[in-house]
DNA sequence: TTCACTTCTTGCCATTTGGCAAGCATTCCA
DNA sequence: TGGAATGCTTGCCAAATGGCAAGAAGTGAA
């Protein structure tokens, strides 16, 4: 499969050359995950990074009650992972699950920490992916703590209205914070506008 | 000022010999912040990272209705700057204000460029200063998904009891995503228990 | 095809939280 | 020191959301 996509990926974090990105491209090598398979589960180390080349997963933990949380989505030109548990090596409260088919682009840990050390642009690279994920984070604690569910709701809609044909309404309740129930009445209420 | 606990600060992210934790430290100046002072305004970049020797900051925005909107405390050992904005160097939405007369160990966005690529050690150390902070802000917005109004702010009791005696109801109130009046309730309700 | 399971909706009512305003105490200045 | 501003509480009621359960519709597997 032509790594077009990555290439693209890479440079639209950190813009550098077709040539320095395809270096970086190289290093990540292709995977098929078939739907309802697991790319990390609680308790293990998160080994690998996954670029999605195509389909959609969903990361997800059990809180106390034994509830199902769902944590992210992740659909194209995102990557996959639990960032801190990959960083650190330590184990992870995260599950990762594909909710379709999907194609992926993975580095392990270990080439990631030699491509750091062997590419400066690649650490720019990872360091930039850092702040962005970062960042985006920050803005989905803010909407958590400003908006109400529906803003939420609405806001998913818009961002990444393909998720909401794919991922079971429970799963994008409690990605929004809500039960399955209320979201079924907001977005009745949000039919009806 | 001795920086006995900025190098305590360092090593506790990033364990490495007094040393180069102190070559590290000697990149960051101190700096006294009076009450009432910012740090940064919204619309500015984020020029400074500031470790905190003594003090408390508060971050905040301003959103659509104009509401004043706490995103975050920071005490001792802790580092106040906008992630996005410092790293990006692109304008920042946040405020960050002295609730106390602070003593700070500021490192300029230059100063920290040419120190990530000077000493190999302290790229690392950002690294992991990004990460925690990652997993720090992650845990947070869990707690918005999955914890109730009242689990949050006791949380904030057992993990920053100080900040309840410096900020005002309202700006905790904001910062655990309700109002004040509602704040005011849980905490006569708590008391009781 | 059939049967079990999942998914989604909806009714009923409880709980949580918000919005607003009044009242009181404290603090901050001029 | 007086007056304004700020901070906190509380009463009243509305709005948002949760918990539970029933039922309809869809899905998947033997």
């Amino acid at each position: 499969m032509s790594k077009t996509n990555l290439v693209r990926f890479i440079q639209n974090i950190f813009p550098i050359s077709d040539s320095k990105a395809k270096q970086i491209a190289d290093k990540y090598v292709q995977k098929s995950i078939p739907k309802n398979d697991f790319i990390l589960t609680e308790g293990h180390i998160c080994s690998a990074s996954h670029v999605i080349e195509s389909g959609f997963l969903r990361g997800f933990i059990y809180d106390v009650d034994g509830n199902d949380v769902t944590i992210s989505f992740y659909s194209k030109d995102t990557s996959a992972y639990d960032i801190f548990s990959f960083f650190k090596q330590v184990r992870s409260t995260e599950n990762i699950q594909a909710l379709t088919d999907c194609e992926t682009w993975y580095m392990s840990y270990e080439t990631m920490q030699e491509s750091f050390h062997a590419i400066p642009e690649f650490r720019e690279f990872g360091r930039l992916n850092l702040i962005n994920n970062y960042g985006a984070l920050k803005e989905r604690m803010l909407s958590m703590i400003q908006e109400t569910a529906e803003q939420r709701y609405v806001n998913l809609i818009n961002s990444n209205p393909e998720i909401l044909q794919i991922a079971p309404l429970k799963n994008i309740a409690s990605y929004l914070g809500i039960t399955d129930s209320s979201l079924s009445r907001i977005r009745k209420e949000f039919a009806k506008k």
